[in-house]
DNA sequence: TTAGGTGCAAACGGTTTGCAATCGA
DNA sequence: TCGATTGCAAACCGTTTGCACCTAA
């Protein structure tokens, strides 16, 4: 949450560095989805990054919202999410040190947590079988304080017994 | 992978329990449906549930394998998988103790792996955000043995350099 | 008997693609 | 200038839904 807002320059002079190395045109477009991203907010989806650059009176075709959205992620300083709406959300990668989400299975409500804890043992696991670890993904499902409070006084769910 | 072929009756078991628990009906197709993610071969897509059931002269309409997998996903038997196909892959889940996926970001094979280093770890993350945790998914994408060696005499990707 | 399930085909909705016009380097 | 990008609209394609018919209990 804490995007003092030196960050999302940083991400921009990062993306701008690597169109460059690759000799890719820097767009007006490229650069608007890019700063949308970036900008925090955290997990827009397509739409919604199309919303809010509508509201600074930008336009972008949707088309190529999504081809930008194709460079940032494979630039690495965007990451996908399905939270399981039936689309996607971005979100600017900060640092490599990244970050896991704990998704409520109730109202759908995304908090995240630091995955320091697992920073070591993932790239570990990934070579005993075989792999070079490249990135990662923790997610954690469940209930929310809301939705357990609110269901507190609630009918027992025909619960989960095994 | 070792399945001998008592987990699959184990569950099958279980999910005539479940639905009987609340009263549902059990069906021909849900149990086709059943049969066919239980058995094993992992992570089958809607389509090779499909491929598979008509190989055994067994024919169910799309719509009705999507309400069975509802079902069955809301029994916590099975879980869906998005690998970044584009579709969703169904897997039996054997144990609660869980397992976690090495998707190599090359070829797309997948592999599992143990999760039981972080089975400990990942309540307790939950619980210090406030949530109750329920599952979760732990995933890995890199680059697998086979790919890695494939690029060892290939040009260097234009690297990544942050 | 009847609540619920099934199959078909049409509808949905997010994402991709073909193509002519336009732009960045 | 020239190869790459953009925007539009149509195409895609996995998934969902409406509805008449059927079936487990």
């Amino acid at each position: 949450m804490p995007d003092g807002d030196a960050a999302p320059q940083q991400l921009f002079d990062r993306f701008h560095r690597w169109l460059r190395e690759r000799h890719l045109p820097i767009t007006r477009q490229r650069d608007m989805v890019a700063r949308a991203v970036f900008a925090g907010g955290e997990h827009l989806s397509v739409v919604g990054i199309q919303r809010r650059l509508r509201e600074q009176g930008l336009r972008v075709g949707t088309a190529t919202v999504y081809r930008s959205l194709d460079v940032l992620l494979e630039s690495g300083l965007v990451r996908a999410n399905d939270f399981g709406e039936g689309f996607k959300r971005f979100e600017a990668l900060l640092s490599p040190g990244q970050h896991g989400h704990l998704i409520c299975s109730r109202c759908g409500r995304v908090t995240e947590f630091s995955t320091e804890r697992f920073e070591r043992l993932l790239p570990m696991v990934a070579d005993e079988q075989g792999f070079q670890h490249q990135t990662h993904r923790v997610e954690i499902r469940g209930l929310c304080r809301v939705c357990r409070e609110a269901d507190a006084g609630a009918v027992q769910h025909a619960g989960t017994i095994f």
